[in-house]
DNA sequence: CCTGCGATTTGCT
DNA sequence: GCAAATCGCAGGC
């Protein structure tokens, strides 16, 4: 394996601006890959936007499915990172995450909101429910249905068609940072990260 | 603007 | 058996 900066950026670990983002990148702290995805693009199958809002989810974190342990679901959280971990949530939506850290340590990034940028029509067509661009990805459910991602995805891997992830094009947005939504557990920890100011991110805003 | 509730499936106890 | 990393709609202010 190469050698992984300490604090490594996302335009360092990434390559150049606008490149796209290679395992390296994924297989650091999630705490770390978490911000830095702020500012960068996602697209599946040719539409997709702008990432706005993450959240981390790291190996003995309550809150994470990966608290206990090694279970048919939870297998690809302790699988080599930058694979997707997919999941069904209440029994409707599916949830896109992008299992992170070396293999064997289970943490991921789960993707809540993204501006969006391309495909915004058949992103539309996907998502009738949707009043304006401003509904359109912001929130986790919301966008996987947007972009057509499915439990079919589960373990796919993040640096190929259809997944197509890159760096930020400028400089990355300025980033904040709120406690996590629609958790019971670990509620305290600050590990949701916005775009400071952007109103394509989901309920509640964060302060 | 806000609050409350039903939908619908799975995974783990 | 039940809680769950959510969403959209209805209703009230």
């Amino acid at each position: 394996l190469p050698t992984i900066p300490k604090k490594g950026t996302a335009r360092e670990v990434g390559g150049p601006a606008g490149a796209r983002l290679g395992v390296d990148f994924f297989g650091r702290s999630v705490h770390d890959v978490a911000r830095e995805l702020i500012g960068c693009r996602l697209c599946f199958g040719g539409v997709g936007g702008t990432i706005v809002e993450t959240e981390a989810y790291e190996r003995e974190d309550p809150a994470s499915h990966s608290f206990v342990g090694i279970t048919e679901r939870t297998k690809v959280m302790f699988g080599p990172p930058g694979r997707a971990y997919v999941y069904l949530s209440y029994g409707i939506h599916s949830l896109l995450n992008f299992v992170c850290e070396p293999k064997g340590d289970a943490a991921a990034v789960l993707i809540r909101a993204l501006e969006p940028t391309t495909g915004v029509e058949q992103m539309r067509a996907r998502r009738p429910a949707a009043r304006s661009a401003l509904d359109l990805c912001s929130g986790p459910g919301k966008l996987t249905e947007a972009l057509g991602v499915t439990l079919a995805d589960n373990a796919s891997r993040l640096d190929r068609d259809p997944f197509l992830l890159l760096g930020p094009q400028g400089d990355p947005p300025a980033v904040v940072t709120s406690p996590r939504v629609g958790i019971t557990k670990a509620v305290e920890k600050p590990w949701r990260f916005s775009a400071r100011g952007s109103r394509y991110v989901s309920k509640p805003r964060p302060a």
